[in-house]
RNA sequence: GGUCGCGUAGCUCAGCUGGAUAGAGCAUCUGCCUUCUAAGCAGACGGUCGCAGGUUCGAAUCCUGCCGCGAUCACCA
């Protein structure tokens, strides 16, 4: 037996080394009656009637298990805190059961709830299979979207987050009492999968995922960089000749792009003024903003000539012989966006997430039209001169938003306009969907929900955009143009090697067949992957390091995992031992033992909250509280140890619990929970 | 420039529908493996909660202004 310390992380670079029945909200009910119990203290103590009671949980420091905050009281009563909070605690003490002491700190009255109560809550939930999950469909049914990639390159870190999230949210969801149909929209069809199908039909010479052994989206994927490759190449020439202020024939657009060039010749000659110039601290600023618009306008004019290419208006016509249903195109494109699905099918086996509907892009762009025009008629939208359909959202503060263009072809917005209708007839049970796209689409989904408001749905109420940040990579932004991606396959992979690497230096697997350890290390590395995500606000954006990355101590997945699996093993053991039946509520509990059920009675709310926030992060934390309480319960008091039977049967039944909350609070991540590591 | 979001310990983050002395993890340092798995536990160190005002019994939390970072302001998706 080893007693190895090192850093248990995983690193891209150096990996290797390295119910909804009342009687379930115990808590919440505690409030109810405490609440009505302390608005009967003050009606007979002062003959005025509160309208509200405030509670908080007792801080460490304090004895108590719930308090009571007395300053808002002193809006309807006259008085010292202090005196209030004694005389309503002595009223509480003697008149209600389950409060056996009390102490008045400042404006706090900290009251000590007795054992009995906490007891018999334990007993009325330690048989049920699912506590703190909502009756299944007992609420109203709502839609989930999430992933929605296109298919044109494979998955990557990104598209992680969003998957987990997505995921997640749904579960969370369901666990919540709703019923949950998750799908993504699949963007099969445009330029970008054009640039992959021209690339391979110059390139390829008919590879094949079979025929090479590369996974089709990623197949794909070597197709697309290939064709920026050539772009590139393409459009250099033609970005000089631009640059120089040469115009190569026939340039449409050609007069920006002398204006363009004349600017940049102007923000130099700034430039060079301004380092000139002896007042360095404003200049620096000058500086970086005239840096950044000569950049901008040099990407602009690259934009022109990437769109010069042969290659890139070789990619525009297929783009047009598509729309025009011509059968080879058709079937190219079919075949390799099916190479595409093959791949993100084990992407998406290997996350562990899953769809009960996909809609298409292909199927779905065109829609959204006939509802333009009915809300033309309704007067949502207005046309303008060149046959343009608007609509005016200047009242909110918004702008003015195209919805249709002149030539009655559907934009972004329009395709989401008839997709969410196309949903809500396909499911007609819908009440409300929930949009995972990146916080880049804020506005996007903004005027989106507006729109359909203004349409007069009444499902329009009830959309959510899950907005989440961007994963940064310390280089800046992952770029799949430029190559700096982290692929979700690769990460995947390094995650579980990591697992692997650690569990082999611990040694703890004795008995393990090769299946049995292959799947935990995916559980192991794939935990601390998701936790270490999901751990975080959504609204936050995420700086990952591939070099220093994910660790496995601390606030982390397989922390929490290890907790589990030590329950479990304490189970196993147990199983042997005879035990009695009941658990005794004569009971007196250990301090542990009650701040575990106190954390064990908030999971039922915690699910619900979760779900009103959509977020993911609010279980997690959750969990990981309750897990560290847990391992001090663990180290400090003796479980199988214990002579007393009933001390020892209800730690037995207590850490059970635990586990099933650590177990079901993870589910609702979409974390699994091992049996051992 | 307009709009939206973010800014808490050296680093990564909780706390934000106002409540007691602002909490974790990582990193650094101390202890604890002949007793239920040390991926653990106990402790030390570490803070002008971006800045300045305001609201009140009380502000990290609410309001206003400013600063910094990011996103967005396409007849792209």
């Amino acid at each position: 037996m080893k007693w190895t310390r090192f850093p248990l992380k995983t690193s891209l670079k150096h990996h290797k080394k390295c119910s909804f029945a009342a009687e379930i909200y115990a808590v919440m009910e505690l409030h109810k009656v405490l609440e009505q119990k302390v608005k009967d203290a003050v009606q007979s103590l002062f003959s005025v009637e509160l309208p509200t009671v405030e509670f908080q949980p007792t801080r460490k420091d304090f004895e108590g298990d719930i308090t009571v905050v007395v300053f808002p009281m002193l809006k309807v009563l006259k008085g010292n805190p202090v005196a209030i909070g004694t005389a309503i605690g002595q009223y509480l003490e003697q008149e209600v059961a389950e409060v056996s002491k009390f102490n008045v700190v400042k404006g706090f009255l900290n009251l000590v709830i007795s054992d009995v109560y906490y007891l018999n809550f334990f007993n009325t939930i330690s048989s049920e299979e699912q506590y703190g999950y909502a009756p299944k469909d007992s609420r109203e049914a709502v839609m989930v979207e999430y992933s929605s990639p296109n298919t044109n390159k494979p998955l990557h870190l990104g598209h992680i987050r969003n998957n987990l999230l997505g995921y997640s949210v749904a579960e969370i969801l369901k666990a919540a009492g709703h019923k949950v149909y998750k799908t993504q929209i699949v963007n099969d069809r445009g330029i970008h999968i054009c640039k992959s199908m021209v690339a391979w039909q110059r390139f390829g010479q008919g590879e094949t995922p079979d025929s090479s052994g590369i996974k089709g989206d990623h197949l794909v994927g070597k197709y697309y960089v290939k064709f920026e490759e050539e772009l590139r190449k393409q459009a250099k020439p033609i970005f000089q000749e631009y640059i120089k202020g040469n115009s190569v024939p026939p340039a449409v657009g050609s007069e920006e792009i002398h204006f363009l060039v004349n600017e940049i010749k102007h923000f130099e000659e700034e430039r060079h003024t301004i380092s000139q110039n002896e007042n360095h601290e404003k200049s620096a600023a000058d500086l970086s903003k005239i840096e950044e618009k000569i950049k901008e306008n040099t990407s602009k004019i690259n934009e022109y000539a990437r769109n010069r290419t042969e290659i890139m208006s070789t990619a525009y016509s297929m783009l047009r012989q598509w729309e025009a249903g011509e059968e080879k195109v058709v079937d190219l494109w079919k075949t390799m966006n099916g190479w595409v699905y093959a791949g993100f099918d084990i992407t998406y086996k290997n996350l562990g997430v899953d769809f009960d509907t996909l809609y298409y892009e292909s199927d779905t762009y065109l829609l959204g039209r006939d509802v333009v025009r009915k809300g033309l008629e309704q007067g949502v939208f207005y046309k303008k001169d060149d046959g343009s359909v608007w609509i005016d959202l200047t009242d909110e503060g918004l702008d003015e938003k195209i919805v249709l263009r002149a030539d009655g072809t559907a934009v972004y917005m329009t395709q989401d306009i008839g997709t969410a209708i196309q949903r809500v007839t396909d499911f007609t049970d819908i009440q409300g969907m929930v949009y995972t796209v990146g916080n880049e689409q804020d506005y996007h989904f903004k005027v989106l929900f507006l729109i359909l408001k203004k349409l007069g749905y009444r499902w329009a109420e009830k959309l959510y955009h899950l907005s989440y940040g961007m994963v940064d990579l310390p280089s800046g932004k992952m770029k799949s143009r430029e190559g700096t991606v982290v692929d979700a396959d690769d990460l995947i992979l390094k995650m579980e090697e990591t697992a692997e690497a650690i569990s082999q230096e611990l040694g703890k697997l004795e008995g393990y067949n090769n299946q049995e350890k292959k799947t935990l290390y995916r559980t192991i590395g794939l935990g601390a992957l998701k936790y270490y995500i999901l751990k975080v606000d959504p609204k936050k954006r995420i700086l990952f390091d591939p070099e220093e990355s994910v660790d496995f101590q601390g606030n982390t997945g397989p922390f929490i995992q290890y907790t589990y699996a030590r329950i479990q093993s304490i189970l196993r053991k147990a199983a042997l031992k005879k035990a009695p039946p009941e658990i005794a509520s004569t009971l007196a509990l250990h301090e542990k033992e009650k701040e575990l059920l106190k954390f064990i009675g908030n999971f039922p709310s915690k699910i619900q909250e979760a779900a009103e926030n959509y977020s993911p992060a609010l279980i997690a934390n959750y969990v990981y509280d309750l897990v560290k309480e847990f391992n001090s319960f663990y180290q400090q008091v003796s479980i199988l140890g214990e002579s007393d039977v009933a001390k020892r049967y209800f730690r037995i039944a207590l850490s059970r619990k635990v586990g099933e909350v650590i177990r079901d609070g993870f589910a609702v991540l979409g974390i699994a929970v091992p049996d051992r590591m």
